[in-house]
DNA sequence: ATGCTAGGTAACCAAAAGGTAACGGCCCAA
DNA sequence: TTGGGCCGTTACCTTTTGGTTACCTAGCAT
């Protein structure tokens, strides 16, 4: 689990992000509102922790922007003020829970993984098609010109790999970093694992979409 | 909107209830835990707000009931003691939300309307259909072409997991967090509920609805 | 051409994932 | 008290998997 923790006092932050990274919750770290912004557009978080009050630009504001941009994470505001008006404020702006300072860590810790539990994975069909092969992410299915293709996870981690990168080559190396990260994988078995894939995916009469390129990787493309 | 409050104190409660039904959130009301397991058990609540302190049966013991029921609605713990352990408890038995006494029922208000927007948004339709399988949400009956099948409620709740997740796979990790939450099932318990839901929902000469995608997870679809 | 190397093909098999069945403890209601 | 359903546990089986090995083929440099 990742997420974001927005917090212009360091050594409050660090104390924070201390306690939680034992907890197998990472945290990226954001000091002030801007900063947090980019960080938000550019990364996924499970959960986003909140300082309302921070210089340049306040909590509430970063909320309103972060719902302004269609992004549902959960939001949990932490203030200085127990001030009822800064509680009803922040859930208007779409916030989902509110701590006041101080605050036990432990406490933090619970609403952050209750939060995270509930989240609503986002339901967006993503869908990845070339030629005749389309690719269905969410139901990690595969098929070719309707035929339903079923993968093994080493050969579905392939194909994502490859469909990520696709039409540009991906090389060899980089492939087993990502699919045997802690091993040194001998070179026969991206070969079989490879070979295996095209088997499947490709067949006699339809263009070939698995293209390796001698000395240099292998790519997913039409040609 | 529909809540229950369970509150021992009807002066209390009298009052929350009058303020939250001025904003439209209607009530139902339990003064012990006793009663409101009865209600749980017959009524659909968006939300419930539940005392700690209570004679008979005190909060906590309803809420890991209602849990073990498969029953996901809401809960609020409400608590004159401001404890820490307290808290941890009530979180750890599948609480959302915390609030100690003496708070402002503003506040109550809003986090109440936090969480049932959350729900409203997770939720699966009222009447989930999938071939010849139909799942009443608020009935919670399932059958299968017209006949009625006793789901106990560990596999009711798996099953609506994957009606929720349907047509997309749940992988297996997602599913026992779910079901488990205080965590380290073995393998085998997911094992043999699954096998023992598919048992119920499939048959010989229906076409089979779940489905096992090795390596990834389990999914509720056609084909 | 020759020989070397990157990559392709094929079969083998141990181990892992998952399915099935039966046992027994526990809880709850009659 | 008892009987039945729920479900955790265990044992055993089936299927899939992917690492390994051996051998083949094509491209390329000398």
């Amino acid at each position: 689990m990742l997420i974001l923790l927005v917090e212009d006092e360091s050594d409050l932050a660090e104390l924070t992000i201390d306690f939680l990274e034992t907890l197998n919750i990472e945290c990226d770290y954001a000091f002030d509102g801007a900063n947090a912004l980019t960080l938000i557009e550019k990364n996924h978080y499970d959960v986003i922790v909140l300082d309302v009050n921070m210089p340049r630009m306040d909590g509430f504001s970063v909320c309103e922007k972060v719902r302004s941009l269609g992004n549902s994470t959960p939001i949990i505001f932490l203030t200085a003020h127990d001030s009822l008006a800064d509680k009803l404020n922040g859930f208007s702006l779409g916030a989902d829970d509110y701590l006041t300072k101080p605050f036990e860590l432990e406490e933090l810790a619970v609403r952050i993984q209750v939060l995270a539990k509930r989240e609503t994975k986002a339901a967006i069909p993503e869908l990845f098609t070339l030629n005749t092969l389309s690719i269905d992410y969410q139901q990690r299915s595969v098929s070719r010109s309707g035929r339903l293709i079923a993968l093994s996870p080493t050969q579905w981690q392939l194909l994502l790999l490859l469909a990520k990168n696709s039409p540009n080559i991906v090389d060899r190396i980089t492939i087993e970093d990502e699919i045997w990260p802690d091993q040194t994988p001998t070179k026969d078995m991206l070969k079989t694992l490879i070979f295996r894939l095209r088997n499947l995916v490709d067949n006699a009469d339809e263009p070939k979409l698995v293209h390796t390129v001698r000395g240099a990787g292998i790519s997913l493309k039409e040609l």
